[in-house]
DNA sequence: ATAATAGTGTTATAGTATAACATTGTCATA
DNA sequence: TATGACAATGTTATACTATAACACTATTAT
């Protein structure tokens, strides 16, 4: 059975204290290195929390980064929906939550006949601040 | 200035013809691999190649995947807009034509004022064949 | 109790990508 | 034609990202 939401593991709760507390997308090794001195030692316990997290939709993968941000958007679908923009000049990652696009994407119907269950959109450009 | 696409380089045409004849997706030690016989020995030598490739839109990144697929949309506007469905059976790629889809993407507009010059859109599945 | 499942700890290794530097090719123009 | 600017190449080493494999412990359900 899927684990609730309320019943994280030990390592599951201090890796995502600490990517809640980053509020930007952090790499899997700089959260392994800040994790140390809570007894995580070795990659594969912080990459079998993390993946746990994603499954949970706690967390999401910025696959264009390799890095790992915190859910921003209470409505998430799980891991089902994730939409992103990421800033090209600071790497500012932010969470779209947008409903007309997810209900656009979620009912798009794909002409070979393939059966879509999840999607991942990201957006790259300039924010406000390095657009100047 | 940026190179016009008719003159690829030695390595590209190699890297290219590789990719292009695979019809799917291609992991960048595989195409090593398989290229040396051709004389490109190294990983920096295909990863080149591939960078400038992407550049001029002849090929694709599958971010969640780590691999690379040749265009297979001649309308794509080079790496500015892309969009993918991948079987999570049998990992076909293939790469989205959809003008509604790319007009709706492209005229999104960001709430927080970034300007956005560039999407990629993974969408997840069964194809037809696997989802028997 | 027993078994099933999930989580942990650990070592080693696989897989992906870039830094850095020396060299060569191409082409415009001084 | 030579000089400079830029693109591409060749090469070695290294950095970064992620998983395999195995032994062990904790939790829960029957
Ligand atoms: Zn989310
Ligand atoms: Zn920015
Ligand atoms: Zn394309
Ligand atoms: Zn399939």
């Amino acid at each position: 059975m899927a684990q609730k939401q309320e019943n994280l593991s030990k390592n599951q709760k201090i890796v995502l204290d600490y990517i809640e507390k980053a509020n930007q997308p952090l790499k899997a090794y700089s959260i392994l290195f800040n994790v140390q001195k809570k007894g995580l030692k070795a990659p594969p316990q912080v990459y079998r929390a993390l993946d746990k997290l994603i499954e949970m939709g706690k967390i999401h993968k910025i696959e264009s980064r390799n890095s790992y941000i915190a859910c921003q958007n209470s409505s998430c679908q799980l891991e089902k929906a994730t939409a992103f923009s990421i800033c090209e000049s600071c790497d500012k990652v932010t969470e779209i939550s947008n409903h007309s696009l997810s209900k656009y994407l979620s009912n798009i119907k794909d002409k070979n006949g393939m059966k879509f269950n999840r999607y991942n959109l990201e957006f790259f450009g300039l924010c406000k601040k390095c657009k100047v």
